[in-house]
DNA sequence: AATCAGGAAACAC
DNA sequence: GTGTTTCCTGATT
Protein backbone atom coordinates (compact mmCIF):
# COMPACT_ATOMS: atom_id res chain seq x y z
CA UNK A 1 0.00 0.00 0.00
CA UNK A 2 2.32 2.62 -1.05
CA UNK A 3 1.68 6.03 -1.31
CA UNK A 4 -0.45 7.55 -4.46
CA UNK A 5 -0.94 3.74 -5.60
CA UNK A 6 -4.02 1.42 -5.47
CA UNK A 7 -7.53 2.95 -6.53
CA UNK A 8 -7.79 5.77 -3.76
CA UNK A 9 -7.52 9.08 -5.70
CA UNK A 10 -8.26 11.33 -3.00
CA UNK A 11 -10.61 14.01 -3.27
CA UNK A 12 -10.39 17.61 -3.92
CA UNK A 13 -9.51 19.28 -1.28
CA UNK A 14 -9.22 18.99 2.72
CA UNK A 15 -9.42 22.18 4.26
CA UNK A 16 -9.80 22.13 8.17
CA UNK A 17 -11.84 20.07 10.15
CA UNK A 18 -13.42 22.02 13.23
CA UNK A 19 -15.13 18.70 14.80
CA UNK A 20 -18.21 19.35 13.03
CA UNK A 21 -19.27 15.89 13.56
CA UNK A 22 -22.90 15.25 12.91
CA UNK A 23 -24.39 16.27 9.40
CA UNK A 24 -27.10 19.37 9.74
CA UNK A 25 -29.43 16.82 8.02
CA UNK A 26 -29.16 13.97 10.10
CA UNK A 27 -29.92 15.46 13.43
CA UNK A 28 -33.63 14.79 15.39
CA UNK A 29 -35.94 15.78 13.16
CA UNK A 30 -37.47 19.34 14.42
CA UNK A 31 -41.07 20.19 13.08
CA UNK A 32 -41.41 18.81 9.62
CA UNK A 33 -44.46 18.29 7.66
CA UNK A 34 -44.96 14.58 6.49
CA UNK A 35 -43.37 14.77 2.94
CA UNK A 36 -40.29 16.85 4.19
CA UNK A 37 -40.19 13.80 7.21
CA UNK A 38 -40.03 11.51 4.55
CA UNK A 39 -37.38 13.50 2.51
CA UNK A 40 -34.97 13.36 5.31
CA UNK A 41 -35.35 10.30 6.28
CA UNK A 42 -34.96 8.53 2.55
CA UNK A 43 -31.83 10.88 2.39
CA UNK A 44 -30.47 9.48 5.86
CA UNK A 45 -30.74 6.07 4.57
CA UNK A 46 -29.53 7.03 1.48
CA UNK A 47 -26.16 8.46 3.00
CA UNK A 48 -26.02 5.92 5.32
CA UNK A 49 -25.99 3.56 2.71
CA UNK A 50 -22.92 5.44 1.14
CA UNK A 51 -21.08 5.47 4.50
CA UNK A 52 -21.63 1.66 4.48
CA UNK A 53 -20.51 1.03 1.34
CA UNK A 54 -17.37 2.82 2.04
CA UNK A 55 -16.95 0.84 5.43
CA UNK A 56 -17.15 -2.35 2.95
CA UNK A 57 -15.05 -1.21 0.18
CA UNK A 58 -12.15 -0.29 2.20
CA UNK A 59 -12.65 -3.45 4.15
CA UNK A 60 -11.96 -5.66 1.11
CA UNK A 61 -9.62 -3.44 -0.18
CA UNK A 62 -7.07 -3.58 2.85
CA UNK A 63 -8.10 -7.30 3.46
CA UNK A 64 -8.89 -6.17 7.15
CA UNK A 65 -12.14 -6.83 9.54
CA UNK A 66 -14.95 -3.76 9.59
CA UNK A 67 -14.23 -4.32 13.57
CA UNK A 68 -11.62 -2.09 14.94
CA UNK A 69 -10.62 -4.02 17.89
CA UNK A 70 -9.30 -7.07 15.82
CA UNK A 71 -6.77 -5.36 13.89
CA UNK A 72 -3.35 -6.01 14.43
CA UNK A 73 -0.83 -2.95 14.55
CA UNK A 74 -0.11 -3.77 10.87
CA UNK A 75 -3.70 -3.57 9.84
CA UNK A 76 -4.01 -0.25 12.17
CA UNK A 77 -1.63 1.15 9.71
CA UNK A 78 -2.99 -0.15 6.49
CA UNK A 79 -6.40 1.50 7.66
CA UNK A 80 -4.35 5.07 8.86
CA UNK A 81 -2.83 5.01 5.28
CA UNK A 82 -6.13 4.40 3.52
CA UNK A 83 -7.80 7.23 5.43
CA UNK A 84 -4.70 9.47 4.36
CA UNK A 85 -5.39 8.56 0.69
CA UNK A 86 -9.23 9.27 1.82
CA UNK A 87 -8.93 12.97 3.12
CA UNK A 88 -5.73 13.78 1.41
CA UNK A 89 -4.01 14.00 4.73
CA UNK A 90 0.02 14.51 5.29
CA UNK A 91 1.77 11.59 6.30
CA UNK A 92 -0.03 11.19 10.00
CA UNK A 93 0.38 6.55 10.16
CA UNK A 94 3.57 7.10 11.97
CA UNK A 95 2.23 8.81 14.73
CA UNK A 96 0.35 5.86 15.54
CA UNK A 97 2.88 3.19 15.27
CA UNK A 98 2.57 0.15 17.00
CA UNK A 99 -0.40 0.70 18.22
CA UNK A 100 -3.10 -2.34 17.81
CA UNK A 101 -6.63 -1.99 16.85
CA UNK A 102 -7.22 -2.78 20.50
CA UNK A 103 -4.92 0.56 21.34
CA UNK A 104 -6.22 2.44 19.06
CA UNK A 105 -9.77 2.41 20.38
CA UNK A 106 -9.19 2.77 23.85
CA UNK A 107 -7.73 5.93 23.08
CA UNK A 108 -9.40 9.26 23.97
CA UNK A 109 -10.37 11.92 22.02
CA UNK A 110 -7.80 14.08 23.57
CA UNK A 111 -5.38 11.48 23.15
CA UNK A 112 -5.59 11.55 19.38
CA UNK A 113 -4.79 15.11 19.57
CA UNK A 114 -1.79 14.23 21.39
CA UNK A 115 -0.55 12.35 18.73
CA UNK A 116 -1.53 14.55 15.96
CA UNK A 117 -2.56 17.47 17.12
CA UNK A 118 -3.74 18.86 13.66
CA UNK A 119 -5.88 15.29 12.65
CA UNK A 120 -6.84 13.99 15.88
CA UNK A 121 -10.35 15.10 16.41
CA UNK A 122 -10.83 14.02 12.88
CA UNK A 123 -9.14 10.54 12.73
CA UNK A 124 -11.19 9.86 16.17
CA UNK A 125 -14.41 10.81 14.49
CA UNK A 126 -13.48 8.53 11.92
CA UNK A 127 -12.99 5.78 13.71
CA UNK A 128 -15.79 5.87 15.88
CA UNK A 129 -17.85 5.08 12.87
CA UNK A 130 -15.86 1.48 12.20
CA UNK A 131 -16.38 1.36 16.18
CA UNK A 132 -19.46 1.74 16.44
CA UNK A 133 -20.31 -1.50 14.86
CA UNK A 134 -22.69 0.34 13.01
CA UNK A 135 -21.88 -1.64 9.90
CA UNK A 136 -23.19 -5.20 11.99
CA UNK A 137 -26.26 -3.67 12.74
CA UNK A 138 -26.68 -2.98 9.06
CA UNK A 139 -25.69 -5.99 7.73
CA UNK A 140 -28.48 -8.15 10.24
CA UNK A 141 -31.34 -6.19 10.57
CA UNK A 142 -31.52 -3.96 7.07
CA UNK A 143 -35.44 -3.07 7.58
CA UNK A 144 -34.52 -1.21 11.22
CA UNK A 145 -31.14 0.70 10.50
CA UNK A 146 -32.11 4.12 9.39
CA UNK A 147 -31.47 5.88 12.95
CA UNK A 148 -29.29 3.26 14.85
CA UNK A 149 -25.97 5.45 13.72
CA UNK A 150 -26.73 8.93 14.23
CA UNK A 151 -25.58 9.05 17.17
CA UNK A 152 -22.06 8.37 16.05
CA UNK A 153 -19.81 11.11 14.28
CA UNK A 154 -19.80 10.40 10.73
CA UNK A 155 -17.98 12.06 7.87
CA UNK A 156 -17.38 9.57 6.05
CA UNK A 157 -19.06 9.37 3.11
CA UNK A 158 -17.02 12.03 1.56
CA UNK A 159 -18.23 12.08 -1.93
CA UNK A 160 -21.51 12.89 -1.10
CA UNK A 161 -21.91 14.52 1.83
CA UNK A 162 -18.36 16.66 1.70
CA UNK A 163 -16.44 18.21 3.81
CA UNK A 164 -18.86 19.83 5.96
CA UNK A 165 -20.43 20.62 3.53
CA UNK A 166 -18.63 23.23 1.61
CA UNK A 167 -20.32 24.87 -1.77
CA UNK A 168 -19.14 22.36 -4.79
CA UNK A 169 -20.25 22.94 -8.51
CA UNK A 170 -21.87 20.23 -10.15
CA UNK A 171 -19.07 19.51 -12.52
CA UNK A 172 -16.55 19.64 -9.53
CA UNK A 173 -19.06 16.67 -8.44
CA UNK A 174 -18.71 14.81 -11.57
CA UNK A 175 -14.95 14.70 -11.44
CA UNK A 176 -15.14 13.53 -8.10
CA UNK A 177 -17.05 10.71 -8.66
CA UNK A 178 -14.96 9.59 -11.79
CA UNK A 179 -11.96 9.89 -9.49
CA UNK A 180 -13.26 7.06 -7.84
CA UNK A 181 -13.86 4.06 -10.07
CA UNK A 182 -13.90 1.82 -7.31
CA UNK A 183 -16.62 3.58 -6.22
CA UNK A 184 -19.21 4.71 -8.59
CA UNK A 185 -17.89 3.14 -11.95
CA UNK A 186 -20.92 1.45 -12.28
CA UNK A 187 -23.01 5.07 -12.17
CA UNK A 188 -20.65 6.80 -13.79
CA UNK A 189 -17.32 6.49 -15.82
CA UNK A 190 -15.16 7.84 -18.09
CA UNK A 191 -14.87 6.76 -21.67
CA UNK A 192 -12.10 8.15 -22.67
CA UNK A 193 -10.37 9.77 -19.44
CA UNK A 194 -7.63 11.75 -21.82
CA UNK A 195 -10.26 13.45 -23.61
CA UNK A 196 -12.19 14.20 -20.52
CA UNK A 197 -15.22 12.23 -22.41
CA UNK A 198 -17.26 10.37 -19.79
CA UNK A 199 -20.71 8.18 -19.67
CA UNK A 200 -23.40 8.69 -16.79
CA UNK A 201 -24.53 4.93 -16.60
CA UNK A 202 -27.44 5.09 -13.95
CA UNK A 203 -28.47 8.74 -14.31
CA UNK A 204 -30.88 8.19 -11.29
CA UNK A 205 -28.32 7.20 -9.14
CA UNK A 206 -26.03 10.01 -10.20
CA UNK A 207 -28.83 12.47 -9.57
CA UNK A 208 -29.56 11.04 -5.88
CA UNK A 209 -25.62 11.13 -5.03
CA UNK A 210 -25.80 14.73 -6.39
CA UNK A 211 -29.40 15.58 -4.17
CA UNK A 212 -27.31 14.37 -1.16
CA UNK A 213 -24.27 16.37 -1.48
CA UNK A 214 -26.71 19.58 -2.24
CA UNK A 215 -29.46 18.99 0.42
CA UNK A 216 -31.82 18.32 -2.61
CA UNK A 217 -34.19 15.55 -1.96
CA UNK A 218 -35.88 16.35 -5.02
CA UNK A 219 -33.37 15.84 -7.28
CA UNK A 220 -33.54 13.91 -10.29
CA UNK A 221 -31.34 13.68 -13.97
CA UNK A 222 -34.11 16.11 -15.52
CA UNK A 223 -33.25 18.75 -13.55
CA UNK A 224 -29.63 17.80 -13.09
CA UNK A 225 -28.81 17.40 -16.69
CA UNK A 226 -30.67 21.12 -17.31
CA UNK A 227 -27.63 21.95 -14.41
CA UNK A 228 -25.13 20.24 -17.57
CA UNK A 229 -26.79 22.03 -20.05
CA UNK A 230 -25.95 24.88 -18.48
CA UNK A 231 -22.31 24.56 -18.61
CA UNK A 232 -22.58 24.40 -22.80
CA UNK A 233 -22.10 28.31 -22.92
CA UNK A 234 -19.75 28.40 -20.31
CA UNK A 235 -17.35 26.22 -21.77
CA UNK A 236 -17.29 23.69 -18.85
CA UNK A 237 -18.78 20.65 -20.54
CA UNK A 238 -20.26 19.91 -23.82
CA UNK A 239 -21.61 17.10 -25.75
CA UNK A 240 -18.82 15.12 -27.80
CA UNK A 241 -18.65 15.15 -31.48
CA UNK A 242 -21.11 12.85 -32.27
CA UNK A 243 -23.80 13.36 -29.48
CA UNK A 244 -24.61 9.98 -27.78
CA UNK A 245 -27.11 9.64 -24.87
CA UNK A 246 -25.79 10.15 -20.85
CA UNK A 247 -22.19 10.71 -22.71
CA UNK A 248 -20.74 14.33 -22.08
CA UNK A 249 -17.74 16.09 -22.61
CA UNK A 250 -15.19 18.20 -20.63
CA UNK A 251 -13.99 20.91 -21.87
CA UNK A 252 -10.84 21.16 -20.60
CA UNK A 253 -10.04 17.99 -19.71
CA UNK A 254 -6.96 17.10 -16.93
C1' DA B 1 -40.12 6.21 -22.03
C1' DA B 2 -36.03 8.40 -21.49
C1' DT B 3 -33.01 11.88 -22.96
C1' DC B 4 -31.87 16.38 -24.91
C1' DA B 5 -32.33 21.43 -25.67
C1' DG B 6 -33.21 25.88 -23.84
C1' DG B 7 -36.31 29.73 -21.98
C1' DA B 8 -37.94 31.53 -17.89
C1' DA B 9 -38.36 32.31 -13.13
C1' DA B 10 -37.43 31.05 -8.34
C1' DC B 11 -33.84 30.32 -5.11
C1' DA B 12 -29.39 30.02 -2.28
C1' DC B 13 -25.35 32.07 -1.18
C1' DG C 1 -24.52 38.47 -9.51
C1' DT C 2 -23.50 33.62 -10.06
C1' DG C 3 -24.82 28.95 -10.01
C1' DT C 4 -27.85 26.29 -9.85
C1' DT C 5 -32.97 24.36 -9.07
C1' DT C 6 -37.47 24.00 -10.68
C1' DC C 7 -40.70 23.85 -14.28
C1' DC C 8 -41.96 23.59 -18.83
C1' DT C 9 -42.53 22.97 -24.06
C1' DG C 10 -40.98 20.69 -27.82
C1' DA C 11 -37.72 17.78 -30.40
C1' DT C 12 -34.92 13.52 -30.72
C1' DT C 13 -33.47 8.84 -29.79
Amino acid sequence: LGPKSGPWNHLSGLQSFPGEHLFPYLSPPTALDQSEADGLEQMQTMVLGEVLKDVDTACKLLNISPDPLGWSSLQVQKWLLWTEHMYCLPRVSMLFQGLSGQDLCSLSEAQFRQHSAQFGDMLYAHLDVWRSGTWKKYITSPSTHTYCSFSVPSFFADVVCGYHNQPIHLWQFLRELLLRPHNYSHCIRWLNKEMGIFKIEDSAHVARLWGMRKNRPAMNYDKLSRSIRQYYKKGIIRKPEESRRLVYQFMHPI
